[in-house]
DNA sequence: AATGAATGAGAATTCATTCAT
DNA sequence: AATGAATGAATTCTCATTCAT
């Protein structure tokens, strides 16, 4: 074989690798949204994705690697859909917000298979340091760029007596909350009245803005 | 053996029983709490219980009954702490709205360990009919008993353009979101930096009461 | 139950429990002898047993564990053994040393099936630690005594220019390497011609005594 | 290409077939060394030679040929070592079996890693009738050379009542057993001390010559 | 009612071998 | 000739459940 293509089939063998971890991801997702954490076998997860049991082992070594990745795409792939809100380079503050909240209950995000995906890892936290950990991080990413935007909000707007970290928190615990509702199907929730929620929360807040 | 005698035995069977049966419940609670939902075994259970293996099938017929039945233990003791703080009689809506908010996040209710296996069930409920029932019939219970709150308060405070039934969607999210942080542990969020954030949020709909 | 049949079935159940391991344990000496020590499955050991797949587990914890604990039962089983004919009152050194190697050809230690599953064992304790070590300790305290008993002759007989500790080097490494021949079936050696070949041996140190 | 060409090509070829088939069996020789027989995989051996996880099937057809090929490779090894000793046609028997006895505990003999080896074969040799076979043949080879250069010394020095084939036997054993108690690092025995107890049982059954 | 040894189906993981490139 | 991703049977280990005591 040429240098050349060997080189080729390197790169396309590097391609093909990730895609059968992706491939593994997503099946990984489908299984845990369906049938819940504790009932996902391996043997579940690559019938799903339509390859053999050993595949796993090659790809993510064990089980709760696979898991652990899993999770770290979706908090990626979160992280990418809310960068890409954050960084619209003339949206005023309170646009941004409104746009993320519109991002929390969009289709891509606020959608039950993969609020259960979530919760299942959520439920789980307590006992799996390493999830936990992970959760944090991305958590802190997340919150640091909306507690500036409620800065620049308070500042903006002259408003007094608002806190901005409070705010933050307030916000992120109202939407969690009501994608808990969502999953358990509770007070006959959906994407539109949790947007509704929110927005009349933050209208309270800052009526001049929402 | 006299009649009486043998109804007081059988009378203290059934206490035997019941005290055997909230023995392994604690037990389960303990353990789900501790090594999470997919890691907790009957070998588990029962050991941390300090009772045999076989005792489960004994009382529970099944891992799956003793987990639901844990469930609705949570689920049971949790209304009968808040059914408490309804009870008062002399108590306005409003107090009652406090007193509610003081019992989510009080020691009993929001303890971590508590915390981690009410998540470790809603985890595990969109695949779970069985727990989505109990939890959609108890929270049910809770939220007919709340809305009738915010709707007096309305009444009473003659506010206009608030709505029950969003309002006690919204402080039930915004709860369930601060449990949820506290359990993982994300925005330095304690039970009474919680607390603040609820009673802002109330202060703000209802300046006059909170 | 009352308390004297509680005991009785304690008693009871830990002679069965000790039953059990001992009847894995010889299942394995069969399982290795006959296929090997690479070959030897879980399967395999049960089924010789006549026992469940999971039994193993129960008594043993892994399989690793079951396989040492082998060892050690031959190694205590052979120093069982030595042991009986060391403690001979009466006996000299040198009835005592013939009586050993006696013992070495006997039937019940230079057996094909018990030496093929010595020799499994030796065959994989470079890389297994806890065989090399349980080897050594036992070797240790057979040496130990031979040693004494060589060092007994030599004074008795008045014999010049021996040294206790090489002649036990010799006599183990010979009849190590016997026993080797005798699984490898090389060299037509049987327990007899066996015998033979180490009696000439001693016979030429201590003429006057073999 | 040129018919001359074409041969120095299929030649060189042969010669890259040969040097990839000496890769793979010492690669073998190091894992089966370090892990043990049992613990060896065919991804040890190709990584252990740099090479890909296919190229044994493509040179070995399957592990157990590259295993037993191993083994023919390390008695045809040390089979060219013995002949060159044995080949020096000036030397006497009683110098060619002190040779003999210098080259087993030479460094390219009694090295710990080759011992490990060999005794890994011999451990599985009573379940691979194949390893047996090759480990009789090899034998049969060197000990009958052996018996004649006893017999000759025998006849030589005149000794009465000395077997040539016991004499095999015994110096063989004895070999072998010390091999043993140097891999088990038992008694203490390193390549000198094993060469002295073999020296002194030879001085011991022929004084004049050893 | 309680025990805990035993079961065996089912889980994760391993690994020799295959085969498209 | 060489690669290494993919396979899937085989292996170890787990664990809910059963049942003799």
């Amino acid at each position: 074989m040429t240098q050349a293509a060997a080189d080729t089939t390197t790169k396309s063998r590097a391609i093909a690798k990730e895609q059968r971890r992706q491939q593994l991801i997503q099946a990984t997702i489908n299984c845990v949204a369906n049938r819940g954490f504790s009932a996902t076998t391996m043997a579940d997860i690559t019938s799903e994705a339509g390859l053999s049991m050993g595949i796993v082992n090659l790809h993510f070594q064990s089980k709760e690697k696979l898991l652990l990745e899993t999770l770290e795409y979706l908090a990626e792939e979160y992280k990418g859909l809310w960068e890409k809100v954050l960084n619209k380079p003339t949206a005023s503050p309170a646009a941004k917000l409104a746009a993320l909240v519109e991002l929390d209950f969009s289709k891509a995000v606020a959608d039950r298979k993969k609020l259960a995906v979530w919760f299942a890892f959520w439920g789980e936290t307590r006992s799996h340091p390493a999830y936990m950990k992970t959760c944090a991080a991305y958590d802190k990413q997340y919150t640091e760029r909306e507690t500036e935007l409620f800065a620049e909000l308070i500042r903006e707007g002259n408003y007094k007596d608002l806190d901005a970290q409070i705010l933050t928190m307030t916000l992120d615990a109202l939407t969690e909350g009501l994608w808990l509702d969502m999953l358990l199907a509770l007070n006959n929730v959906d994407r539109n009245r949790a947007k509704v929620i929110v927005m009349a929360y933050l209208h309270n807040i800052f009526p001049d803005h929402f």
